[in-house]
RNA sequence: CGGGGUGUAGCGCAGUCCGGUAGCGCGCUUGCUUUGGGAGCAAGAUGUCGGGGGUUCGAAUCCCUCCACCCCGACCA
């Protein structure tokens, strides 16, 4: 490509709203505008990019056996209907009417549609297992939109949906895009880790999610070092310690703590650790109020507490006054001792002795308090976030916690959608049964900006080779000025462009520093230079994207070179 | 939706407190010079000051109201 053919649009500056790297950048490179809140368009440069990521994606979903086909993005709502997600769904979904009055959505995701059409399609065994997939723009109305196109509301996914006669030949073709997704991060040059996931509203039970890792991630992700153990922290389960509870040592105390509300002002009080404390906090569940017990130097994991029985289904901490009603006391000052509604301590709770906590009275605190002594043991749960440290629940070391920013997502759903949906074929014995489902999804327009998160640098991007809108930017010094350089510069391009290569061929009448700026900025990943200087010598010089230094090549062996060196990746 | 903030030229910003008819840098156009790391000089173009209403002789500036966007939280590929 002739860059006075192509569109470009870089600038020194970005607009305000952009906060994040990667956001910055693909303004800045011109790879997106924005239309509105969430809503993106793709410049010719970016869209180049995202072919590229989707080009990977076809062919490994190709080779993992799925086949791809094209649902609509708007769907009906008696689909979602039978599935019980019209209501149940939410805000997040874009609901529309049309002319006459029918209601509609912007598909959120695809597992009616598909649904339906297998349960019109397969009857029998012997068509399974099938594994359909497409790439869509897909639209969530985000509460919060945010980061470009890391949290749009309208993207692009690529989902794939599998159904099977039984539970086995689901896990086979969930291995199968298991790997093929690790193969696909891998392709595209990403540092990743598949990590245990929850389920979240989808439903269903196994489930991983591909992160690629990033410190500015939205998620956190606890990983064993010296296995392959990894979790979302969502899901990472907090071991009981290994030492059991000490011996009662000190008799339990009332102290006025007039004015501290914090674990960290009381345990300063008491001239302890946090870890010395117990955090008492109430919740709300579906038949009143849960005392919830956590050290003082752990968080609560609200997607684990929410599972507990005591929640009936439902889980959010208590109001102010919700509060008070249950305790007597304002959040500050709240324990477990002499509390009438149900208790739950975290694992690591339980191994405490003469520990503090709140009184159930406004500015005291208790020390001393022990178990079994001083109030009834409590029911036992995990129910904290791990920490850095915390064993690893495969016993094979400690856990350490990292950040990333969830790419893919696959899930064994099992029948919850056929069941629904009276999807069923005829089994080998004539007996009808319900489909068993998985499904497969990738943020496509998501990895773009996360492989910028991770490959750039302070003069811009720095794209795998396997998703660069282009591979090598050749920049003529003097293209309008000297013949040797323009004729130079054709022909290289002529030759690298035949065998394959995408090239990009800079021949505005620009000067140097803008061009070298721009291919920086832009993340092409190999350079070369051609001017008046070099070309004396017979010499063309050759930097890739991240090397220090350019090197000289002879003119003669330009291609050759550049072709066994650009190939190789 | 709760909390915080911002809307002035394509982009980044000043001007708003203290009302007097809009400015700076980058970018853009034209010309000349320059040409190995975002050029210099000269001449230019571009604004419903987010919208509506009000106060005032006069509003970017004060008041009311609506809207959009951004940041922090709950949601997710």
């Amino acid at each position: 490509m002739r860059l006075s053919q192509f569109f470009l649009s870089t600038s020194k500056e970005a607009p305000a709203e952009a906060e994040l790297v990667s956001h910055r950048l693909m303004l800045r490179a011109g790879l997106i505008r924005r239309l509105g809140s969430g809503l993106y368009t793709w410049m010719p440069l970016g869209l180049r990019v995202l072919r590229r990521v989707e080009a990977i994606i076809r062919e490994e979903m190709t080779r993992a056996g799925a086949l791809e086909l094209f649902m609509p993005a708007i769907q009906p709502a008696e689909l979602w209907e039978e599935s019980g997600r019209w209501e149940k769904f939410g805000p997040q979904m874009l609901k529309i009417k049309d002319r006459h009055g029918r209601d509609f959505c912007f598909g959120p995701t695809h597992e009616e549609v598909i649904t339906d059409i297998v349960r019109k399609e397969i009857r029998s065994y012997r068509q399974l297992p099938v594994n359909f997939y497409q790439l869509q723009t897909k639209f969530r109305d985000e509460i919060r939109p945010r980061f470009g196109v890391m949290r749009a509301r309208e993207f692009l996914m690529k989902d794939a949906y599998s159904f099977h006669a039984d539970r086995t030949s689901l896990e086979q073709t969930y291995q199968a895009m298991f790997e093929a997704y690790s193969r696909i991060f891998t392709r595209l040059g990403l540092k990743f880790r598949a990590v245990a996931a929850d389920t979240g509203a989808i439903g269903g039970s196994g489930s991983h999610e591909f992160h690629v890792l990033a410190d500015s991630g939205e998620d956190a992700i606890a990983f064993c070092p010296n296995s392959d153990y990894a979790a979302n922290i969502e899901m990472a389960e907090a071991l009981a310690p290994a030492q059991s509870r000490p011996r009662p040592g000190k008799s339990m105390e009332r102290i006025p703590t007039p004015g501290m509300g914090t674990i960290e002002e009381v345990a300063a009080f008491f001239r302890t650790g946090t870890d010395q404390t117990v955090k008492t906090l109430i919740s709300m569940g579906a038949t009143g109020p849960v005392a919830l017990l956590v050290r003082g130097d752990h968080t609560l994991n609200e997607v684990k507490t929410a599972k507990l029985a005591e929640f009936g289904g439902e889980f959010r901490f208590a109001t102010e006054a919700e509060i008070r009603a249950a305790t007597g006391a304002s959040s500050g000052s709240v324990g477990p001792v002499g509390l009438t509604i149900p208790i739950v301590a975290d694992r690591a709770v339980l191994a405490m002795a003469d520990f503090v906590c709140g009184a159930n009275e406004d500015g005291v605190h208790l020390a001393g308090v022990n178990f079994g002594r001083d109030l009834p043991e409590p029911g036992v749960a995990d129910l904290r976030n791990v920490v850095t440290g915390d064993p690893s629940p495969d016993g094979k070391g400690t856990l350490e916690l990292c950040r990333g920013i969830e790419v893919g997502h696959v899930f064994q759903l099992g029948t919850k959608y056929s069941q629904a949906m009276d999807a069923n074929f005829l089994d080998r014995d004539g007996k009808t049964q319900a489909l068993e489902m998985g499904c497969y999804g990738i943020g496509v327009s998501r990895i773009v900006a996360a492989a910028i998160e991770q490959n750039h640098d302070e003069k811009g991007i720095i794209w795998p080779s396997s998703m660069a809108p282009f591979l090598l930017a050749i920049i003529p010094i003097g293209y309008r000025k000297s013949k040797v350089v323009s004729e130079t510069a054709d022909k290289l391009y002529r030759e690298l462009a035949h065998a394959g290569i995408e090239v990009l061929l800079d021949d505005r009448d620009e000067r140097p520093g803008v061009m070298f700026a721009d291919t920086e900025l832009i993340g092409i990943p190999h350079r070369l230079t051609l001017g008046d200087r070099g070309l004396n010598e017979g010499v063309a010089e050759y930097q890739g994207r991240q090397d220090a230094e350019a090197q000289r090549i002879p003119l003669g062996d330009v291609t050759n070179v550049l072709l066994e060196r650009l190939t190789r990746e």
